[in-house]
Parts: structure tokens; C-alpha cells; sequence
RNA sequence: GGAGGGGUUCCCGAGCGGUCAAAGGGAGCAGACUGUAAAUCUGCCGGCUUAGCCUUCGAAGGUUCGAAUCCUUCCCCCUCCA
């Protein structure tokens, strides 16, 4: 899932977004809340109708801002009080009004509310933020129950599991969140501080307990090798800012690693960002023309690298889909690997 | 012809006797970014044999223990008046 905080993947239109081969995006309930309002939302149609998008779109429930905007919160059981990062207002999030919104939003996908939490943190800290993350699930749940979306189109309803950098914990919290009548799970709080090497441990302790016949949805992850190993891991659903974010900020991936479009060595490189890539950007245009852009500040560097990233993300998925579906995933994805250079790991 | 203002390290621009290799921008070079407070942020940015030394603030000369800063002459810019 491209990342749509504010019910647009940033630069690109709907048409382009498909363009890349997406299929579902991801939209924030903490960043619609405050901008344009949940009412205005649903107001406009609700968020598909608004932001002229026609295909799934999953809503984070804000839990992420917990930890993001960690020093403009104040949290209890009844909820999260969050200081607006844009005016200053205060905004009470409870796991009711994260699934009441969200339902506004008309998402497909609306997920529980949860805590996230930075790591490192002391174990009590991570139990009490995982065990509140559950009760949050359950009150979100059963206030799903009575909400409904501006098209009445049904909404299907994940929740999200915790447990921080602790494998049994993590691995307890999942059987206890598997007992809640959801349609999927999410699995949170990776990539958030946590050595490279204990996320996969921790991501397979958490699928160990989930159910094979509904979706499991690793959030906020990853890079084009993270995306590998959580397929490998069992891990059905994705969505990360890099592709979009990093775009923006001069990279772009390629099947030879990421590469930063800003470096000199680029400046008279007459070829494409990928030569097998099907995007614009490569079909149109030399890296030197997109350097060029990009150093220029030209909006169309953000615009050509974030569609590259893009389609470069979904043609992974895709071609991953397809090995999958031959058996061949593990000779796919370490054929992948063994060309991929990302000094960065 | 007369009156005034100014020339600073790639560019703009502070500095106005020592704490100045010289603030701050920009450009340039490199790095970071994982459910987006991000078209953001960080580092480097005269040279060298780098706790130091050398060269640099239009040019030349001078004053001073010490000058980008003061004096003299010269060379260029810009504004206003005639």
C-alpha cells in the first residue's frame, strides 16, 4: 500500500497511482481528523469520492501518531489526548472515535486503535502498551459494530497487535488478539527502533498464532529486502513511506539498489532509473534530465521519482505474487537479493 | 562637471583594530529517512605534512606589537544633481 496520509499519495494523481499498479492505499485517521475533519469527509462522499480513487483503501487508526508525535500526547485508558501538531488544539482520540472516524472516512480496511511505543523500552512499558493495545482493540471493535460509512459499503475491521521487542510477549499477545472477531490482523511497533535482526524473529512469533485464512498485515514496513523477508515470513500486507517519502527526497530504487538521484556522478548518465521499468519516468526520461530536475527543485523530480518508487514497489509485489503462485518464491527472492546492492543494509 | 554610496572566501551578504579562515543565506558535495509534523533533516564546504602552519577580504604602499577593519594613492562599480 502506497501511504496516502492525507488522502493523497503526495504528488501523485489517481490515475498515476494506478498507473504504478496499485491496488489499496493507506490513509491516516489522525491527519483526516485534524485536515479537513472527519465530517467534511464524509460531507464530500466520503474519502474515495473525495480524493477521486475508486480502488481499497485502508486507514491507519492513528496509533502510529502515538509514538510520532510522542511529545504533544498525553495518554490514558480512556483514550490519547493529542496536542494538533498544526494549530495547537487539543484532540481526544478514544478507540471509539478511531473506528467512529474511520467510518466517516469510509475506508475499506479500518484498523483498531493502538499504542505504539519507541523502542528501546522497559519491559513494563512494553506489556502495558501491548495489553492496552488489546483492551483498545476490543472497545474498537464493538464500536465498529455501530458505525457505518457514508456509502453504506461494508468495512472490514483489523486488529492490531503489540508486544514491543519481546518475542513471548508478542507471541501471547497474538493468541490473545486472535480470539477478537476481526477480519484481519495487523501486526505494529516494528521497525521502530529495534535491531535489524529481531524483527523477522519477532514478526514469525507474531504470525505463529495468526489464523492462515485471514490476512496478516505487517505495519509500516519496509525496504524492497524487508518486503522479502516478511513474504517469506508469512506476511500478507504492506505499506511503508519510503518509497513515496524517499522519492521526495532524491532516492530511487532500482533492481541494483537505491540510488541517490542527487549524487554528481549522475549529472550526463543518459540512461533510464531502470531500464526495465514500464513507468514514465524511465520511458520519458535520463537520469541526468530527472538529477537535473531534482537539483533544480523542480516539483516534477518529486512527481517522476515517486511514480518510479512506486511502480517499482508494486512490480516487486506483483512479480513476487506470480513466483508464489509457480512455488518459486525463494528462487525469485534470492535472485532479487543477489543483485540488490543497499550499502545501508 | 558636482554630491554621495560601495568593492569581503563560487554567489548574495554580515563584519568595521586583536576572541576572523572571517556570521547568516544560497550554490556545491555527501549522508539519513521504514503504519509521513518531511519537496525534510544532518554533515562538509580556502590550502596543507591539520592541537599547528600557509594564503585570503579590489590593487599598491603606510600606521600599529597586531589590519578585512585606520591612513595615502590608484583601479573599478552604483545612485542622485547639472
Amino acid at each position: 500500500m502506497p501511504v496516502g496520509t492525507a488522502g493523497s499519495v503526495k504528488g501523485l494523481s489517481p490515475a498515476e497511482i494506478r498507473a504504478a499498479g496499485t491496488q489499496i492505499l493507506l490513509a491516516n485517521t489522525y491527519h483526516l481528523m485534524l485536515r479537513p475533519g472527519a465530517d467534511v469527509v464524509r460531507e464530500l462522499g466520503g474519502l474515495h469520492r473525495m480524493m477521486a480513487w475508486d480502488g481499497p483503501i485502508l486507514t491507519d487508526s492513528g496509533g502510529y501518531q502515538i509514538m510520532s508525535l510522542r511529545d504533544r500526547v498525553k495518554i490514558s485508558e480512556e483514550g490519547v489526548e493529542f496536542r494538533s501538531h498544526l494549530d495547537g488544539r487539543i484532540e481526544f482520540l478514544t478507540p471509539e472515535r478511531a473506528m467512529e472516524i474511520q467510518a466517516d472516512i469510509g475506508s475499506d480496511v479500518a484498523v483498531t486503535l493502538d499504542h505504539a511505543v519507541l523502542l528501546p523500552v522497559d519491559p513494563a512499558a512494553a506489556r502495558d502498551a501491548a495489553e492496552r493495545s488489546l483492551r483498545w482493540a476490543e472497545r474498537s471493535l464493538r464500536r465498529a459494530r455501530e458505525c457505518s460509512t457514508p456509502t453504506g459499503a461494508p468495512q472490514l475491521l483489523f486488529a492490531i497487535v503489540q508486544g514491543a521487542d519481546d518475542r513471548s510477549l508478542r507471541r501471547e499477545m497474538s493468541e490473545r488478539t486472535v480470539a477478537l472477531p476481526c477480519d484481519g490482523f495487523a501486526i505494529g511497533g516494528l521497525s521502530v527502533g529495534e535491531a535489524k535482526e529481531a524483527t523477522w524473529a519477532l514478526v514469525r512469533d507474531t504470525n505463529a498464532a495468526l489464523p492462515l485464512d485471514r490476512p496478516r498485515y505487517l505495519m509500516g514496513m519496509g525496504t524492497p529486502l524487508d518486503l522479502l523477508e516478511a513474504v517469506a515470513a508469512g506476511v500478507d500486507l504492506f505499506d511503508c513511506v519510503l518509497p513515496t517519502r524517499n522519492a521526495r527526497n532524491g532516492m530511487a530504487f532500482t533492481l541494483d539498489g537505491p540510488l541517490n538521484i542527487r549524487n554528481a556522478a549522475h549529472s550526463r548518465d543518459p540512461r533510464p532509473l531502470d531500464p526495465n521499468c514500464g513507468c514514465d519516468a524511465c520511458v520519458q526520461f535520463s537520469r541526468g534530465y530527472l538529477r537535473h530536475l531534482h537539483q533544480a527543485g523542480e516539483i516534477l523530480a518529486h512527481r517522476m521519482l515517486t511514480l518510479h518508487n512506486v511502480t517499482f514497489y508494486q512490480t516487486l509485489m506483483s512479480t513476487a505474487r506470480a513466483a508464489i503462485e509457480r512455488d518459486a518464491f525463494d528462487e525469485f527472492a534470492g535472485a532479487f537479493r543477489a543483485r540488490y546492492r543497499d550499502r545501508t543494509g
